[in-house]
DNA sequence: ATGAGTGCAAAGGCTTTGCATTAGG
DNA sequence: CCTAATGCAAAGCCTTTGCACTCAT
């Protein structure tokens, strides 16, 4: 767990320089925030967990974690951005967002499923001459605590 | 087509007096306008449409029509919030979205594969202790013109 | 020293709201 | 008539930006 950790910040720090950023200890604190939380978190929630950093650093330094392909920006349904790590940090996975009070939360679906979601998207894609580069599949619904 | 756009606007009036709301003119023009542009569509694209609806109109219009189940609000990736017929009118389908210019157009998928993600969701949601309302599930990449 | 990062405050941009007026049933 | 809808302008809210200061190399 520790060792996965010290991987991640790692390959964070090499993401970084190669977009001559620097590593600091409030963009550490901003990648722990989020491998804390474990969930696509909002700038609100990153400034509660232990964070020093001010609410426009956050911002900044999340738009420059973007740019490295540290984190991405995942779309729920209120007015929030919420932020994750890259895949590459915790693997491919979906979101089951809560249209009540618009948590997200994380879920993954079998390899088989994935793939015949890949080939769909595949011919829908060349069917609408559009350049796929992702996908995104959420489940929208109601989590524990608005049901 | 006519007959079909009549039985649409039935239909909508009907749902709006369903919720005590009038069906005015101003809201058949802002349903005539998201037939028209046929994908989701944003409120200052819907402004240019032929309308003559200020622009709060429009966004407590669609609130209204959101509420009364005639539209719904599109997630995109950029700050635009966007707006279609429901799934009642318009059918079941899914999104091609602009990663660069945020434009959304409309794609369906085979009806074996619905239900093999159908089927994969309520697996999924019932995992997540989640009551599962809908999905989304949406092509992300660059469209015809960004390309 | 030199450039990047940060804090603070102000500005931006989309959306919502208050209030007086107009329209629909 | 009476309530809903609309226009106009102001306010809200999340996010971005300007600028001076601090930190790291």
């Amino acid at each position: 767990m520790t060792a996965a950790r010290d991987g991640i910040h790692v390959e964070v720090g090499r993401r970084l320089r190669s977009r001559g950023l620097v590593y600091t200890s409030g963009r550490r604190q901003l990648i722990e925030a989020l491998l804390g939380i474990g969930r696509p978190a909002t700038v609100p929630e990153l400034r509660k967990h232990r964070g020093r950093l001010t609410q426009s650093s956050i911002y900044r330094n999340l738009g420059d974690l973007e740019q490295a392909g540290v984190v991405r920006r995942v779309a729920g349904t209120d007015d929030h951005a919420r932020y994750e790590l890259d895949e590459y940090f915790i693997g491919h996975h979906h979101h089951l967002i809560c249209v009540k009070c618009g948590r997200v939360s994380d879920f993954v679906v079998p390899h088989e499923a994935e793939r015949t979601l890949n080939a769909t998207l595949n011919k829908a894609a060349k069917l609408g001459k559009f350049r796929l580069t992702g996908h995104r599949l959420d489940a929208l619904g109601l989590c524990v605590s608005c049901a």
